[in-house]
DNA sequence: TTGAAATTGATAACCCGTCTCAAAAAGAAT
DNA sequence: ATTCTTTTTGAGACGGGTTATCAATTTCAA
């Protein structure tokens, strides 16, 4: 039994009701990329290259957005590429992210949360997402 | 005297400090650029075309961007494209933004910055900047 | 006025992601 | 297992937005 199994029963559930296949592209690309916080399609590109290297860069791009459809990921816009944010296993979250080596933290804090959806609503606005990123340089980086 | 007497003088002051020289097309872009809260490139390449048929492309992307290192404009990623943000004559602010009808609302909230501060420094990071986008309808929109 | 240095405009190149399409694979029905 | 329809794949063409190239022009200090 594979290690992702609840991911893969959450991707097959998704295939099923809307009358797509299960293939080996899809079963290889989810078990790559339920290993990485944060990915981008040609990193899971070279990265996969090993295993099969014809695997097509169009593959992944469709797949990463596949599950995204199915709520396995999610796509963040960074600067000039698309980072695919593996949200399967935990709930909302922002980011922190070093200017300097690039790290990438995640947190959530529910007081920003609640704040946004009062500046909205002082605003006539119903939120339905929102992105926070708070770029700067970690402690390593610092010094 | 200009309109942007003051906004011209912080030009001059940064083309001067970096060897960089005063142009025609460069009073004209920042003209037109302060009229606006938010622009592309691309939009504004239309609205001067008017005024001078023979401003390059090219030459809008170089001057915005000079802006922003002259510390007048801020880049956004929006989507596909980049906003350039007037922030000559406010501090800085962040977006709500209608999915329904594009409209922007520009705030600002102390609280929701202080508290990015703390999460910031729980996590060992010393904030640089930071981008916060809230996605939602407006109130006509929502109906 | 002169001349070195910066700027411009046209357009090629670039990057990232999507589209196209013929061949291959999946999987339901026999 | 075989057939048959539908979906998927991989290669590469394509597209939008932005930057690079480069010869001609402009700026501005000397
Ligand atoms: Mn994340
Ligand atoms: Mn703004
Ligand atoms: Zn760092
Ligand atoms: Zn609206």
């Amino acid at each position: 039994m594979s290690k992702h199994a609840k991911e893969m029963e959450i991707l097959k559930e998704h295939l099923g009701k809307h009358q797509l296949k299960f293939t080996r592209q899809r079963e290889l690309i989810l078990d790559a990329f339920l290993k990485q916080e944060h990915i981008t399609a040609e990193e899971m590109y070279h990265q996969l290259a090993r295993k099969d290297p014809h695997l097509g860069l169009a593959t992944i791009y469709r797949t990463l957005n596949l599950f995204c459809e199915a709520g396995l990921a999610q796509a963040r816009h960074f600067g000039t590429q698309t980072q695919y944010d593996n949200v399967s296993h935990k709930g909302h979250h922002d980011h922190l992210i070093c200017t300097g080596c690039g790290k990438i933290v995640e947190f959530e804090n529910c007081d920003i949360e609640r704040l946004q959806e009062e500046v909205a609503s002082r605003n006539g606005f119903t939120i339905q997402t929102h992105r926070l990123e708070l770029y700067g340089l970690c402690s390593r980086c610092r010094h």
